[in-house]
DNA sequence: GTAATCACG
DNA sequence: ACGTACGTGATTACA
């Protein structure tokens, strides 16, 4: 395929060869609006040599450190299941929820009347672990055990594994066409979940690392990008305000929320409004408030209460989306891109409303992944226009990570940050924080 | 093959 | 009265 400017896109297939206009031809009458067509010709097209050219230049990793961490977390493992086995006062296999639960429930008795999954086994999981961590000794240990072996398993023995014979380099895959709302996805092995939120996680990111000495890695955030983007679709002068002054979004929603000024908010408040506005890019509810907060049900309905009085746009917005759903069978991202959603006008009350959910977050996660999308074209096609040595490597649905050769890296994070920031043109400014590092954990 | 769990945004 | 936050992929156990 020729390599042409993204704004000249939309006439590609039309000025190109007798097959593409035939093609063309074909997708257009498939195609149902020009949103639609938008989103086929001038982003999925053009990303997939983008894509293509991510994955075949793979990203270095440094399997010795891994093998000798393998070794570290090795030994904690055991000591963890020794001590696990000791309170319990039998062996079993950890790895079995069903084993565990039994363990847990039947012979310890640790609560009266434990959670049970939709299966009607005891539920193990970590929200319910955590909540019993105070009743006994063997939870603590189990939970350790448990997010080590998981990091053991699915990162610091396998990543080697995926590293290519050919290249020295793990190549892993990005999918265009696996999700709902317009995200990509990674598999084999994927990349897109590579730990970071603990102290163990982050050894692992650690060994991630540039291609040689030459380089060094460079990750480009997108500062709340789905807050913008609905504070921008919802045009809620209260978020826009926020977002055109800088200021912390969360640390701000609190000091609404709570009525006080913004130097009062403590960390606490900060976490619920955090949580607040989390939940409100996936329909919240007061229940489900209540759930990821400390708060009761109650006091997360006057949460959200208070939240919709302080961003009246929102609420308006929310119920328009749903309307606009029940009227036309599907919602639509800045750029056009549909979800369909059947169950919209459904009868029964949790699919109806799950379907709802999804009317409200799939334009917002769904407008994030346009934007990042065009900007990685953009960057593509200004890394080849320059001959640039430096090249994308990742994508993590806000962020981009790149190789950056040391000469380049003043004008790589300039092209990266403007073409990031001016994607698209919203009521909101775009931010992108940009950092170098030589792992990817020093580049964050 | 499905369920449970947990890694990420 | 009822069940409930959005989107993914990998690993392991177990029928």
């Amino acid at each position: 395929m020729r390599d042409i400017p993204i704004d000249e896109v939309t006439n590609y297939a039309s000025e190109d060869a007798d097959l593409s206009l035939q093609l063309k031809d074909i997708f257009d009458k498939e195609l149902e609006s020009n949103g639609v067509k938008a989103v086929f010709y001038d982003i999925e097209t053009p990303i997939i040599n983008v894509l293509s050219d991510m994955e075949k230049e793979g990203i270095n990793i440094d399997s010795s450190y891994l093998n000798q961490l393998e070794q570290e977390f090795e030994k904690d493992l055991n000591k963890l299941k020794e001590e696990i086995y000791n309170q319990s006062g039998e062996e079993f296999n950890l790895n079995s929820p069903k084993q565990l639960g039994d363990i847990l429930f039947d012979k310890l008795k640790l609560v009266s009347k434990p959670k049970k999954t939709k299966t009607g086994q005891y539920s193990t999981s970590e929200e319910v672990l955590s909540s019993l961590a105070n009743d006994h000794e063997i939870i603590r240990s189990i939970l350790e055990w448990r997010s080590l072996d998981k990091l053991q398993n699915t990162y610091v023995r396998s990543l080697p594994n995926e590293v290519s014979n050919r290249t020295n380099k793990i190549h892993t895959k990005f999918n265009q066409t696996v999700t709902t709302t317009g995200r990509l996805s990674s598999n084999n092995p994927n990349l897109q979940n590579i730990p970071i939120r603990t102290k163990n996680g982050q050894k692992i990111r650690k060994a991630f690392i540039p291609r040689n000495n030459n380089f060094e890695l460079m990750a480009a955030d997108y500062s709340q990008i789905e807050l913008r983007v609905i504070a921008s679709m919802s045009k809620d002068p209260n978020m826009i305000d926020a977002f055109i002054k800088n200021q912390d979004i969360h640390t701000i929603t609190a000091s609404k929320i709570y009525n006080i000024n913004p130097a009062e908010v403590t960390r606490e408040q900060r976490g619920n409004a955090k949580t607040v506005n989390f939940g409100i890019i996936y329909g919240v509810s007061a229940f489900g408030l209540s759930q990821q907060t400390n708060l009761s049900r109650s006091e997360s309905k006057v949460m959200i209460d208070n939240y919709f009085e302080n961003y009246p746009g929102l609420k308006t917005y929310m119920s328009s989306q749903i309307d606009f759903a029940r009227n036309k069978g599907y919602v639509e991202t800045i750029m056009g891109r549909r979800r369909y959603l059947q169950n919209i006008n459904s009868q029964n009350n949790m699919i109806r409303s799950g379907a709802e959910r999804n009317a409200i977050n799939a334009p917002i996660q769904g407008s994030a992944a346009d934007i990042i999308k065009i900007a990685m074209i953009r960057i593509h096609n200004e890394f080849k226009k320059q001959s640039l040595k430096s090249k994308m490597l990742l994508q993590v649905h806000d962020e981009l990570v790149f190789d950056v050769r040391n000469q380049e890296k003043e004008l790589v994070k300039e092209i990266v940050k403007n073409t990031m920031e001016s994607a698209v043109k919203l009521d909101v400014p775009l931010k992108v924080d940009i950092e170098f590092g030589k792992n990817w954990l020093e580049a964050h």
